[in-house]
DNA sequence: TCAATATCTCAAGAATCGTTGAGATATTGG
DNA sequence: CCAATATCTCAACGATTCTTGAGATATTGA
């Protein structure tokens, strides 16, 4: 992750459409949703607007997509949520870990942590 | 955190300058730095600009601000960065916390794990 | 090939955002 | 009060972004 990359992916993450997106394919797992379903999930979604917003999120690197048969599955890309994370609370210890601790303990409370050194 | 929140946190940190400060801040600690001291730190910042961006961050929750004599002190706001995270990652796991844990990974390389229980 | 389905591409107008420069507000010390 | 310092507010212009609607492309089955 560096800053141009970065800032595509909050630029991305800084749209409703877009943002409601990447959280329902965080949820939907590996396996992924046609574009047509979520259109279905999102509010008066037309047929381009969907294309433009999905094609937004590919070009920033939050989603993946592979087509099946008529329809184009996407996915979350959960490295690139990694990296951002890591971007933005880089060097946020300083010899402190107590000071980032709840970024942590946000993110312990979804997932089961593991192994990792603190760094300061 | 909430969507609006969250929408509003994403769209201050999809600004270069902006991302820089938060980034600086994020490094900077508690003790956090003045305006003017931000404003050096960036590449051609006129004090109105800085103003503007550091008020953007500050109404998206992000930084946090106290004057001390004729300065005015900017720290990050890790709560709402914590805050954040969480809400991009929720319900992320599904009972599969690998899908997952490159996030945890990122976050743990910089931070001591706490204790937390995955929910999935 | 033809029709149906699913999705993408493109252009134009409306809305939003960032920069600039002038001036206003707050603090300090004489 | 006055001057110096630090930072904020405001209006205007140019740039970027979002939505819409028409049409193009890709896949499937008859």
């Amino acid at each position: 992750m560096n800053e141009n990359r970065a800032l595509d992916a909050f630029a991305a993450l800084s749209q409703e459409t877009r943002l409601r997106i990447v959280r329902l394919l965080v949820t939907a797992g590996p396996e992924g949703l046609s574009a047509g379903t979520i259109g279905e999930a999102m509010d008066s979604a037309s047929s381009s607007r969907m294309s433009f917003h999905l094609g937004h999120l590919e070009q920033a690197g939050l989603v993946e997509s592979r087509r099946e048969g008529r329809s184009i599955i996407y996915s979350a890309a959960l490295s690139t949520l990694a990296g951002l994370i890591e971007f933005l609370m880089r060097d946020c210890c300083q010899g402190h870990p107590e000071v980032c601790n709840p970024a942590m303990a946000a993110l312990s409370s979804c997932c089961e942590p593991t192994k990792g050194t603190a760094h300061g």
